[in-house]
RNA sequence: GCCCAUGUAGCUCAGAUGGUUAGAGCGCGUCCUUGGUAAGGACGAGGUCACCGGUUCAAUUCCGGUCGUGGGCUCCA
């Protein structure tokens, strides 16, 4: 064996191979797809009659050591295409054909490794000796080549290491997310619940403290955007179905709307996207090139139908909030304000303690609207606003909508997670399609350009993440339980009244448990429920007009005068 | 939608090759206890074993379907 590091991919890759052989021995007569190396791990999939049981994943790992064990070498065999053609034909290997296919060139290489040989392009370590440390993960279904259309095979998933250590941790990585979930984290913080058999899958229930709290960043939202030049609006949760006609949503995006209702001989549709019910409002007054830029905000709630099989928690429902606003400008104008609205979202994002976010500018893709003249004016807009901001992006060719170019961003949690929440796109189709303009300088008409953009993305998603982001511990401003006072005995009830109402003066959201428990329980319960401080109140603090104050994180701090705790809690809340 | 797994008390989970009253812990209620920084004690109330149908003398258990859920594929705020 050597001592040579290999790239972890190589790695991963080579135990890919080490798997699709041991399932080669085990079960003859599987056909075999690709296996490749992805971010965490590897996987390798597999055409068979019967699907794998979890209890095979055990068979297979044991194989996988014995290959391992013999430390069989990894051979690159250069083969001549027609050779190779043949040979997979006479093999039956029908996805390797497919595969084939599409590798140019007169040469193919193949790696052999005791028995088994795959088409593959490599690198592979030099021997299975090299693997230390793997294991398999789970089993799913997986079309062959991502297409609904072709086959499903099993999928096996798997990861490997340098070092045991290094699987070890990653596996209590994958705990600790576990841990962390938000659907979780929310029944047991009594923050939300969905209720799909009685009510409908996909549509989330909010509880007082899940409500308190988005109740908070909505008031947060709101105050925000009124300092920030936008103005407020609200508009309907349905709209006649020609209104979606014009638009473009039943051309484009009819298979993620509900179906018609209909009444008085009419026909409505719930909306799934806001922007016609503020172009709405646009067209209700000639508008001049002075009143320009107008940037309407609004917390839309939006219902698209989504596939059974997607829905998950938060992150992806049927019923959501958007934090929208359509900004309607000038052309010269979309620099400025997609400026304007990257420098928002910073000040958002940081706020919730985000620092991590990865930009990317998403170019024209093949079906687009609009001129050519105006998709390169606002997509050198959209990068000059970055590079003015300093920020650093990536581009995602051809990824932009058909409408317009557009930016996301991409934010980071504490698990190195990456989560997509604002978006900011122009777009070109809208203002033409519902023939909007301004007037301008030159007292003629012309078209505005819309930019829309959310910021927090879905109010539902963006909680989702900030629950795993805490691990359901909120700071200060956000907890719906702020204080909890814990009197020790029932003579101290009435004292701890008393301080409930002088920090609720003050506004803070306090909570007493005067259940007739010990301390240690109630002291149990207040940091299971992730309250940021407890105060304790016994005799001592009756009698010297304190509170002993225990803070979720920090553990017993001591007594304290009661303005003395109100300072330090108003002062925590500045910060 | 597709593949696999799965649905037992408010929650987390046991359980029976088909056979009278289906269990535990937490939570909830009543009582005892009035305590000093992560579970004091006793008693009690909670279940059409997801729903519909089939096989059977008998189904929560076996079979089929339906509705959900989980992990994937695809898609996305």
């Amino acid at each position: 064996m050597s001592k040579e590091r290999y790239p972890l991919d190589v790695y991963r890759h080579s135990a890919s191979h080490i798997l699709a052989y041991a399932v080669k021995e085990l079960f003859p007569g599987v056909k075999f797809g690709i296996g490749p190396s992805i971010e965490d791990g590897f996987y390798y999939d597999f055409d068979r009659q019967d699907p794998f049981a979890t209890e095979d994943l055990v068979k297979i790992e044991e194989k996988m050591r014995e290959i391992i064990n013999a430390d069989s070498i990894f051979e690159k065999i250069e083969v001549d295409r027609k050779e190779a053609e043949k040979n997979l034909k006479d093999a039956g290997a029908a996805y390797k054909l497919d595969l084939l296919a599409e590798i140019p060139g007169q040469k193919v290489t193949f790696y052999k490794c005791g028995d088994f040989s795959d088409m593959c392009r490599g690198p592979h370590v030099p021997s299975t000796g090299e693997i230390k440390a793997f294991k398999l993960l789970s089993v799913a279904g997986a079309y062959w080549r991502g297409s609904e259309k072709n086959p499903m095979l099993q999928r096996i998933y798997g990861t490997a290491f340098y070092s045991q250590k290094e699987l070890d941790e990653y596996i209590q990585r994958l705990e600790e997310i576990k841990k962390r979930d938000h659907r979780k984290l929310g029944k047991e913080l009594d923050l939300f619940s969905i209720h799909q058999e009685e009510a409908g899958p996909g549509l989330i229930y909010w509880h007082p403290k899940g409500a308190l709290i988005r109740r908070i960043i909505e008031n947060f939202w709101v105050e925000t955007h009124l300092k920030n030049g936008y103005d407020l609006i609200y508009s309907p949760h349905i709209a006649r179905t020609g209104l979606w006609k014009t638009s473009g949503h039943l051309n484009f995006y009819k298979e993620n709307m509900y179906p018609p209702m209909e009444f008085e001989n009419e026909s409505y549709m719930l909306k799934p996207m806001n922007c016609p019910g503020h172009i709405m409002v646009y067209k209700t007054q000639t508008r001049s090139y002075r009143d320009l830029p107008l940037r309407w905000a609004e917390m839309g709630t939006v219902y698209r139908y989504e596939k059974p099989g997607v829905l998950h928690g938060l992150l992806r429902v049927r019923g959501f909030t958007q934090d929208d606003a359509h900004i309607f400008c000038r052309k010269d104008q979309i620099e400025d304000e997609v400026s304007g609205v990257l420098k928002l979202t910073s000040f958002f994002l940081g706020k919730f303690g985000f620092k991590d976010y990865v930009m990317y500018v998403s170019t024209r893709p093949e079906k687009y609207v609009g001129t050519l003249e105006n998709w390169e004016v606002a997509t050198s807009a959209l990068k000059t606003a970055l590079e003015k901001n300093e920020t650093k992006y990536q581009i995602d060719p051809g990824e932009g909508v058909f409408y317009g170019p557009k930016i996301d961003i991409k934010i980071k949690d504490a698990l190195n997670r990456e989560w997509q929440c604002t978006t900011i796109q122009v777009d070109f189709n809208l203002p033409a399609a519902f023939k909007l303009s301004y007037v301008g300088e030159d007292s003629k008409e012309h078209e505005p350009i819309m930019i829309h953009r959310a910021i927090l993305g879905s109010f539902e998603r963006f909680m989702a993440i900030l629950i795993e982001f805490y691990n359901g511990a909120f700071p200060l401003w956000l907890a719906p339980v702020q204080v909890k006072l814990i009197p020790i005995a029932d003579r101290h009830n009435e004292y701890s009244r008393k301080v409930k109402e002088t920090l609720a003066e003050k506004g803070a959201r306090v909570a007493i448990d005067e259940d007739n428990q010990t301390l240690q329980a109630k002291i149990r319960l207040a940091q299971m429920e992730k309250v940021p401080y407890m105060l304790v109140i016994g005799d001592k603090e009756v009698s010297e007009n304190t509170v002993s104050v225990r803070s979720q994180k920090g553990g017993n701090a001591g007594a304290i005068k009661i303005e003395e705790f109100v300072g330090k809690f108003e002062g925590e809340l500045k910060e």
